[in-house]
DNA sequence: ACCTCCTAAACGAACGTTCAGTCGGTAGAG
DNA sequence: CTCTACCGACTGAACGTTCGTTTAGGAGGT
């Protein structure tokens, strides 16, 4: 792939997932990459066109990283610990991919999930069903993909908003605390170990 | 309130909860209200004073209908029990505020943010509080508000994700199924009861 | 005479997109 | 080895449209 496209599907995502497709101008694109607004087109031949490959670029790079983690635990109650402080340390970084996937679960079309679904999550719900398959073979394990990346992101993209709180403490914001809190729930719900 | 005033703000709410600040037009607001785009200036500043106060008027509804719910119930699991489901079939139907929930919590400035914890989280907090405290004293009530809020919101928002999935079925869309997930996983995580 | 609520029309700015043309490189023909 | 034709990558300028907002004024009630 040519430099100027792999930097316009760069800079691109980076701005779409922080505003969104109609919060971003090609102008704006085109002054971030460092080139005229009609040189975008020689490469893509629409805005939509260029947030879906932005998007695309977006996946690629997420559903590789996860495989390696986590196998190499024994028993499956700390294959789940070190599983979710992964996933909440690696979904802390890639904010990006966090925020897309947020505005792409609001304002995907058909098509656009599908992307989603078949580009990304296989890989994730593989990982996690080898897991959950072991951990806890009555649950329903495609709940238990939503109930985990619901759970993660939701924590992660909510800080901002518990630190608005008046019971928003410090500790909240820490990814350990958070996950030992995540693991002990998936272990043992609320009732007392 | 004016009825003019009152119909702009449920218009705008409802346009700004399904595309987003910047996904709207002035014109199209003012299509829908049925008055022209300079009448809009008469009751309100600015789009972003109108976003704000559609908001604000979206958050208004929400708390009151939470309270008188769940209470009658006697013990604790059943008390869970009953607010996962209404908690499920509320916001189901609210499509409006889990929208805005989403998008302002990708966002939302600080202040819009402190709107939100402070309109509309300390009582829908408080309610689940006390039940939490009453279920898991052990557990950290602030952390179990966004676990709950999440799974919920989460799992309601991904439908559409999920039937664009392979693994996708229909008794993933239907509440109860959902419902007796979640309560499954809070009460006992993922071990065998 | 004044206020509230509204319309018609227009403002400049920003939008996505297009178009003609330039520039460096490269390949085939003589 | 040079001329020429062509290529992809890009610029500068403009297209028509839509944007948020403003202005001047009118209708109706008090």
């Amino acid at each position: 792939m040519e430099a100027t496209q792999k930097k316009l599907l760069g800079i691109s995502a980076e701005l779409f997932a922080d505003r969104g497709f109609s919060g971003v101008s090609m102008r704006e694109i085109s002054r971030n990459a460092g080139i005229t607004q009609a040189a975008i087109y020689h490469h893509f031949s629409s805005k939509e066109a260029l947030y879906i490959a932005a998007v695309e670029y977006l996946y690629e790079g997420q559903t590789v990283e996860l495989v390696s983690m986590a196998s190499q635990q024994q028993d499956p109650e700390s294959q789940l610990t070190v599983t979710v402080s992964s996933l909440l340390e690696l979904f802390d970084k890639q904010t990006q991919f966090r925020r897309i996937y947020f505005r792409e679960l609001l304002d995907g079309d058909q098509k656009r999930l599908k992307l989603l679904a078949d580009g990304v999550f296989p890989e994730i719900h593989q990982f996690l069903i080898d897991l959950m398959q072991e951990l806890a073979p009555h649950m329903d394990s495609h709940l238990m993909v939503l109930d985990l990346t619901g759970l993660i992101f939701h924590h992660l993209e909510a800080r901002k908003l518990s630190a608005q709180m008046d019971t928003g403490r410090a500790k909240h914001q820490k990814l350990s605390y958070l996950a030992d809190h995540i693991v002990a729930l998936l272990l043992n719900g609320v009732r007392t170990q």
